[in-house]
DNA sequence: CCGCATCCACCACGATACTG
DNA sequence: CAGTATCGTGGTGGATGCGG
């Protein structure tokens, strides 16, 4: 019965609102990001050494994205050298819990997902 | 610190496990199917009058996908006319779960999601 | 230090037309 | 009924180089 209510949940309009949240989160590197400020608050270059497999091109138009949907905050001091900060906002953390279910998901089903 | 352990197990290989259920479910149609799958036995002309958004192309492709990704099991029968039944597998029921998490996750943020 | 600009390959997606 | 074939478009993401 939960489940049956789970489908119509997803469904509801059409999936547009799940889509809509997966449009956003669902590239390559938005979620691994909003992970690895989870209760930190990090320089530019220090999510560069952190997440050395995402270009920096990459890094930039995915925080500005995270930006844009209100899931970063962005604070850059005027100093020099520049000083740029990331950090989440509550909706930016409120995300952990569905995207750590989505992860326990593929921990433990990733396997059958062939090829 | 569970919360701690989650960020950890989102980053854990580097966010591949992860990434590797998102680039297989997050396309435009997939999750949709899926639900829309839950609990029944679909014939394709049936999916499409339940999905009237999808193109005949996107919903073929979309099948052979979560086919060929063990999540959705295909059936021809031999017949005249064709008849060719769609459902969930083990691992595609499964899903249905961290997706509602998402759905709801939707539901209740997807408004401060701004633009 | 923190980016932005440019160029380019690739793929998702849609529309349309056709088939066993 | 259940697809396949073809064409076209937009967006993503990598490499590289420049700028404040």
């Amino acid at each position: 019965m939960a489940e049956q209510e789970g489908a119509c949940l997803i469904r509801g309009d059409g999936g547009a609102a799940l889509r809509a949240v997966l449009d956003r989160i669902a590239d390559k590197w938005a979620l691994l990001i909003v992970a690895t400020l989870d209760r930190r608050r990090l320089r530019f270059t220090d999510l560069r050494r952190e997440l050395p497999a995402v270009s920096q091109r990459m890094l930039t138009r995915t925080l500005r994205n995270l930006e844009r949907d209100g899931l970063v905050s962005r604070t850059a001091h005027r100093e020099v050298p520049p000083r740029v900060e990331y950090a989440l906002t509550a909706t930016g953390r409120s995300l952990l819990a569905p995207a750590l279910v989505l992860a326990r998901w593929a921990r433990e089903h990733g396997a059958e997902l062939e090829r």
